[in-house]
RNA sequence: GCACGCUUAGCUCAGUUGGUUAGAGUAUCGCUUUUACACAGCGAGGGUCGGGGGUUCGAAUCCCUCAGCGUGCACCA
C-alpha cells in the first residue's frame, strides 16, 4: 500500500479537522459506552456558556483543559462522560436582548410585554446556541451531545421547582422584608456577589444637626433621619444619654431626634457622629435593626424622592442633590464642604446601574439557619467538605478565598423581578397587591402554595418573581442526570446519578468560584447529602494583549472559530495550555497561537518521514535491541512516566510542554537524524512515532487522530477509543 | 484595612517537592532548498531571575524585609 496522498501535503488542519469530528460522531466515540476497560468512572459536566453570544477564547480555554482530562480518562480506560449545555444566564441574556430590540426596534419590553418579550429572549437564546454548539465542536471538545442540557429546559426547570421547594419545607427558603440590593435601571434585586465596587471622588457634605454636625455624601438621603449615633465613650457627646430625644433644625422643618450610641462609630472619624438611613444603607440598616428603630423610605425605586422631601417630592435623587445643598446653605445647616472625598460606589457587574438599597419583601436562602439532625447551616454544609478535604480546590490558595467568602456570607438573596428565568414556584390566594412603585407590597394574611406543580384551583396567582441564574445552576451536576426522578415508572438500574455522581473534577474559571462552585456545593450537600465534585481546578481568565478581560462587548475578542479556521483547533489548543498556569490569567495573541502551527506542521513532516521510511507494515523489534535503542527506549518511558504523572496531578502545561520539546527535539532532532545514518533502528523510530500520537492525543487530537490513521494496523482502530494509555 | 498573587530574554509567559550550560512562543540577526519539514528548517545574539539580607555544599525555587503592579474580601458616615 503506497503512502496516503495526503501525508504528501503540508499539513492542513481545515481538510482534516471537520473530517476527523464526523468520524468520531458516526462511531459514537463520545458516549460513555464507548470505552470501559478499567472498570472506573469518570464523570465531568462542562461549565454551561451563557446563551448571551459567541464563545471567546476564555471559552476556548476551558474546552481545551476539559478535553486533555477527557480524552486522558478514556485512553486510560475509564467509563468517561462529559456532559454538556448552555446557560440560560437570565438577567445577562435579558439585558443583551433589551439592548438589542431598544436599539432596532426602539422598544422597551414594558411595551413588549411579558409573553412577547420571552418569545424574542428564546429565538435569540436559540440562535445563540446553536453558534455555541458549534463552536464546542470545533474545538475538538469530546462531549456526549445525547445528553445535551439547557438550565431552563423544562427537566431542569422542574428540578428547580422541587428544590426550591426542599428548601421551602426545611424552612431555608423564607420570604422577608430586608435590605436588599436594588437596581433603580433594570429594576430588580441582585446579590450581593454580583456587586462591583467602583472607586469616585465625591463632595463630603458636613451638616449641622442641632448640637452635632455630621457628614454626608449622600444629602438626599438625609430626609428622613432621626437618629443620631455617636460611640458609647465619646466624651465629646457625654452630655446625651443614648435614647435622649432632642429637637434639631431639619430639612423640612424641625423634627425630634434621638441620640443612639453603638460602637460600630469610630469615634476618629469626621465628628465622631452621625445619622443614619436604615432604609438605603446597609450599616445603617444593621445599627437600626440593632437597636429596633424605625425605617422611612426616602427614595422610590425609580430614584425619586418620596413625599418627605416636601417640595423636592418627585425628583430623581440626582437632580435633587444641588437644590437640597442650596437648601442646607440657606438654612445656615452647611457647615462645609471636603471636595474630594474617596469613597466607593456600588454598581450591577450584569450590566445594570447603581444600586440603590432598598427594604423590599424578598425571597432568601437562610446560610445560618440550623435545619435537621446535626442541626447544621447551610453555610457549615458548604465549608465542611472543603475543609475536611473530601473536596479538593487547585490551586491550593483558592481554598482561603473560598473559606473567606464563607465567613461574610449572608443570607441569599434569590428572587430576581426580570423576567427570563425560572418562575419562582409559590402561588398566593386570592391576588397580588399593586405594583405602585412603593416597597411596602406586603404580601401578609395571604394562603401561600408551593409546589413543583400549579395548585389546582384557578384562583391562585403565581408569585411573578424569577430565580436567581445561580439558583439553577447550583443544581447543575445532578439536574442533568436524572434529578429528580420522574414519579412515573421506575428508571433503569443503575440510573445516570447514581453511576456518575459525584463527578470528578469541577473545572472553571476562578471568577465564578462563589457565584458557582459554592452554590452547587450547597445544592448537592443539602439535595443529595453528597459532594458535587471530588476536585475543583481554576483556570484563570483570558485577557486580551492590553490585560483587559475579554468580552464581546469591549470588542477586544479574539474569536477562537477565526483561530480555529487560520492555524487549526490543535495549534489554538496548545496555544492555550503551554506557558500558562492553573489560577494564573492569561494574556494571548494571535502570535502566539500562529506559532503553535508551526508544531502541528512539525509532527506532520515527523509523520511523513517516519511512515515512508518504514513501508507497508509496522518493523519488528530488532532480534537484540542496541545500546543506543534501549537508550532513546529509556528516554521514551521517563517521557511517559513523567506525562502521565504531570496529567494525574492537573498539569496539563508541564506535560504539554514535555511532549512539544520531546517531539521537536528528540524525534526529531535526535531519533530521525540517527535512523538516518543508522544508528538507530525503524523499530525505534515507529515505536517512539506511535507513543508520541497516544501521548499528544489529549492535548492535540485532530492531528494525532489523522497520523493515527496512517499507521499499519486494522483500518477500524480510532486512537480516540481503542490506543490504550501508554504504559511505562 | 485583611488576605492572596505577580515581578525571569525587547514583548507575552513557563520553570511541580532547591541540584548540570535558566526554557517556549514571538521579535531581531545570520545560514540553508543536503534522502521529513519554505504555509519552513537550522543557528546566533539577548537574562547580575524586582532591590536587600539570610538558610544551604548548592537558591529563580525556602525564610525575612523593602518596593512596584494586580486580584479578592471588608469598610469610613
Amino acid at each position: 500500500m503506497p503512502i496516503n496522498e495526503r501525508l504528501l501535503k503540508p499539513y492542513d488542519p481545515n481538510a482534516t479537522e471537520d473530517r476527523i469530528a464526523k468520524q468520531w460522531e458516526t462511531a459514537k466515540a463520545f458516549a460513555p459506552a464507548a470505552v470501559a476497560r478499567s472498570g472506573k468512572i469518570f464523570s465531568m459536566v462542562l461549565p454551561p456558556p451563557n446563551v448571551t453570544g459567541a464563545l471567546h477564547l476564555g471559552h476556548a480555554t476551558m474546552l481545551a483543559i476539559e478535553d486533555i482530562m477527557v480524552r486522558y480518562a478514556r485512553m486510560r480506560g475509564d467509563k468517561t462522560l462529559w456532559l454538556p449545555g448552555t446557560d440560560h444566564a437570565a438577567i445577562a441574556t435579558q439585558v443583551k436582548v433589551e439592548e438589542l430590540i431598544h436599539k432596532t426596534e426602539g422598544q422597551t419590553r414594558a411595551e413588549l410585554g411579558r409573553e412577547e418579550f420571552l418569545k424574542r429572549v428564546e429565538i435569540f437564546a436559540a440562535e445563540k446556541h446553536d453558534e455555541i454548539v458549534a463552536q464546542i465542536k470545533k474545538m475538538g471538545a469530546s462531549v456526549d451531545w445525547s445528553r445535551e442540557a439547557f438550565t431552563l429546559d423544562e427537566t431542569r426547570s422542574r428540578a428547580g421547582r422541587a428544590a426550591f421547594k426542599q428548601f421551602y419545607d426545611a424552612g431555608l427558603i423564607y420570604r422577608g422584608r430586608r435590605l436588599v440590593n436594588w437596581d433603580p435601571k433594570l429594576q430588580t434585586t441582585v446579590s450581593d456577589d454580583e456587586i462591583e465596587w467602583e472607586n469616585e471622588a465625591t463632595p463630603l457634605y458636613y451638616l449641622k444637626y442641632g448640637p452635632f454636625v455630621i457628614a454626608t455624601a449622600r444629602p438626599e438621603t438625609k430626609f428622613g433621619d432621626k437618629y443620631v449615633v455617636v460611640h458609647p465613650t465619646d466624651e465629646r457627646y457625654q452630655q446625651f444619654k443614648d435614647g435622649e430625644k432632642i429637637t434639631v433644625e431639619w430639612l423640612t422643618g424641625p423634627i425630634t431626634a434621638t441620640v443612639i450610641k453603638d460602637e460600630i462609630i469610630d469615634p476618629t472619624f469626621g465628628t465622631g457622629a452621625m445619622t443614619i438611613t436604615p432604609a438605603h444603607d446597609q450599616t445603617d440598616y444593621d445599627i437600626a435593626a440593632r437597636h429596633q428603630l424605625a425605617f422611612e423610605q426616602i427614595i422610590d425605586l425609580r430614584g425619586k424622592l418620596l413625599p418627605v422631601a416636601g417640595d423636592l417630592a418627585g425628583q430623581h435623587w440626582k437632580k435633587a442633590r444641588p437644590l437640597i445643598i442650596e437648601k442646607l446653605r440657606a438654612k445656615g445647616l452647611l457647615e462645609k464642604i471636603e471636595p474630594d472625598y474617596q469613597h466607593q460606589i456600588a454598581k450591577n457587574s450584569r450590566g445594570g446601574g447603581l444600586i440603590e438599597p432598598q427594604v423590599l419583601e424578598q425571597w432568601f436562602v437562610a446560610v445560618n439557619k440550623p435545619f435537621g439532625e446535626k442541626q447544621m447551616t447551610l453555610k457549615e454544609l458548604m465549608r465542611q467538605p472543603v475543609a475536611d478535604g473530601r473536596i479538593k480546590i487547585i490551586p491550593e490558595r483558592f481554598q482561603k478565598v473560598y473559606f473567606h467568602w464563607l465567613d461574610h456570607l449572608r443570607d441569599w438573596c434569590i428572587s430576581r423581578q426580570i423576567w427570563y428565568g425560572h418562575r419562582i414556584p409559590v402561588w398566593y390566594r386570592p391576588k397580588a397587591a399593586p405594583d405602585d412603585g412603593r416597597a411596602d407590597q406586603s404580601r401578609a394574611g395571604q394562603e401561600i402554595y408551593v409546589g413543583i406543580e400549579p395548585p389546582a384551583d384557578d384562583d391562585w396567582q403565581q408569585d411573578p418573581d424569577t430565580l436567581d441564574t445561580w439558583f439553577s445552576s447550583g443544581l447543575w451536576t445532578f439536574s442533568t442526570l436524572g434529578w429528580p426522578a420522574s414519579a412515573a415508572g421506575k428508571p433503569n438500574s443503575p440510573t445516570d446519578l447514581e453511576t456518575f455522581h459525584p463527578t470528578t473534577v469541577l473545572e472553571t474559571g476562578y471568577d465564578i468560584l462563589f457565584f458557582w462552585v459554592a452554590r452547587m456545593i450547597l445544592m448537592s450537600g443539602f439535595l443529595l447529602q453528597q459532594i458535587p465534585f471530588h476536585t475543583v481546578y481554576l483556570h484563570g481568565l483570558v485577557r486580551d494583549e492590553g490585560g483587559k478581560k475579554m468580552s464581546k462587548s469591549k470588542d477586544n475578542s479574539i474569536d477562537p472559530s477565526v483561530m480555529v479556521e487560520k492555524y487549526g483547533a490543535d495549534a489554538l489548543r496548545l496555544a492555550l495550555i503551554i506557558g500558562t498556569s492553573p489560577g494564573h490569567d492569561l494574556k494571548i495573541s494571535e502570535d502566539r497561537i500562529r506559532g503553535y502551527k508551526h508544531f502541528s506542521n512539525k509532527l506532520w513532516n515527523i509523520g511523513r518521514f517516519t511512515l515512508t521510511a518504514i513501508g507497508e507494515t509496522a518493523p519488528p523489534p530488532t532480534a537484540e535491541i542496541s545500546a543506543a535503542d534501549q537508550a532513546a527506549l529509556t528516554e521514551l518511558n521517563i517521557l511517559t512516566k513523567e506525562v502521565t504523572t504531570d496529567l494525574d496531578n492537573y498539569n496539563f502545561h508541564l506535560a504539554a510542554e514535555k511532549l512539544y520539546h520531546y517531539i521537536w527535539h528528540t524525534l526529531a532532532d535526535k531519533i530521525i537524524e540517527r535512523v538516518k545514518t543508522k544508528e538507530q533502528s525503524l523499530w525505534l523510530l515507529y515505536t517512539a512515532f506511535e507513543r508520541s500520537l497516544r501521548l499528544l492525543h489529549p492535548f492535540s487530537p485532530f492531528i494525532t487522530e489523522e497520523l493515527w490513521s496512517f499507521l499499519p494496523k486494522p483500518p477500524t482502530d480510532t486512537l480516540l477509543i481503542n490506543a490504550p494509555w501508554p504504559t511505562f
